[in-house]
DNA sequence: CGCTGTGTTGAATGCCGTCAACGTCGGTGG
DNA sequence: CCACCGACGTTGACGGCATTCAACACAGCG
């Protein structure tokens, strides 16, 4: 007896493409549970014993070294996949995970990973699918963090959220958590100083509104065009 | 028929579990091409119509950002898969490769994968297995590029090096290409000049021995602790 | 023998991280 | 209710590290 309705699934992009008793079959090995705000979902270098789908809610996913420095490394959203360690072979998760407001979160024990897997394919396909983006966005950070200015990286940190977050407002697009300059500065690899120099200037070319653990991003497109200035122009 | 022995595909680790005939399965839809010392074996932003093992050789994978910036991605041994766009439903390839040096490499078409992953579990889960490890190598880069200082990444970049092409010879570590200043820059997100002065201390320490194209390292261990000295020590 | 690609080194500029001081908001407890 | 405290945010000043600019050396090759 499933535990959700699968019409919770199907609204989701990742799922729409499925047929219903696949879905069916998805909800049978998974049971729903709730995190509080800044609990752990999930913590780095712990044994991967589940991967989940967030159902509602918003989760920071964050890197740490061994000397303590932090990165943000993305954040997931409603009907996002996270913590398919399981699909790559790994043994533990290589991040931890968040819950930045009250989350809904699904959760699958590994063991259903290989039947899964196999009796539903496009399951399979959709895990993989995530991955390849994922890899993907995280080369290009590579490429930014190492040819890119803090400026730019900033900036592209901002449209980054507001992509993966971003609400209309009557301002502008607003990004729907609670964020810190300090936490901007962990997505750009830079100090929370540089943050708030940057967004008070943006702030008076009028592409950014902010306050206390709020953005909200009041011309994207001025943003865009910040975070395309290269060094010598 | 095969167009190479099996016996060539059974001393790589990525192999070594598979039993005989899953590995003729595999050779039977690949075949073997060479591509000369420059030579571009797939493109970034071509069709992905292909996935490689390289045989022998070495091969750099190169990403460019649309402002021309470029970073080296990894460098791709004996024995290595590449090319695997088509495991993460990818419709082209994320980035470059270039054969370093005269290169042997086995490319299946990729509508073998399809087939090889059902039949073949054991391959899937080496290409599943190959994706997580580099996934977490590029996180890992991530965290280096936004938290360490030029000198521990272009120490840690050498010890990269050091790990995937050493060659134990009288000297020292021997990095098993010919690979210039600027190349090492690319790797860690920094300038020929820098890498040049740092070479240049750590030449006067010791360390490392270098020439045109060429570099020895004399004490991995002494560069190790460069790699980890971290800013307040 | 000139030319191109590679490598080295010095000097100057400037970005950005660090240090410091202060301001503000929100929650908590008396 | 209000005072207090901690977390968050802003701004200025300074200094150092890294890029940039510049000049030169050297090797390999046609």
């Amino acid at each position: 007896m499933p535990s959700l309705d699968r019409s919770v699934l199907e609204r989701l992009p990742t799922f729409r493409r499925m047929a219903g008793e696949d879905i069916d079959m998805l909800l049978k090995d998974a049971h729903p549970s709730r995190f509080s705000k800044n609990s752990e979902i999930f913590s780095q270098g712990e044994e991967a014993r589940s991967f989940f789908l967030l159902i509602s809610g918003h989760v920071r996913v964050v890197r740490t070294s061994a000397q303590g420095d932090k990165v943000i490394v993305r954040h997931i959203n409603e009907g996002e996949l996270m913590g398919i360690a399981i699909a790559m072979e790994r043994a533990v998760y290589p991040a931890s995970a968040i819950a930045i407001v009250e989350c809904l979160v699904l959760n699958w024990p590994n063991s259903a990973w290989p039947s899964l897997k196999s009796k539903v394919p496009g399951f399979g396909t959709a895990v993989y699918r995530t991955i390849g983006q994922r890899f993907q966005e995280t080369h290009d950070r590579v490429l930014e963090m190492a040819s890119e200015q803090v400026e730019q990286r900033v900036a592209r940190a901002m449209l980054r959220l507001m992509n993966e977050a971003g609400r209309q407002t009557a301002d502008g697009m607003e990004i729907d958590f609670p964020i810190t300059r300090q936490e901007i500065a962990e997505m750009a690899g830079t100090t929370l100083h540089m943050v708030s120099r940057l967004l008070s200037v943006w702030k008076d070319q009028g592409l950014v509104r902010g306050a206390r653990q709020k953005i909200v991003i009041s011309n994207p497109h001025g943003l865009m065009r910040v975070a395309e200035r290269h060094r010598d122009e």
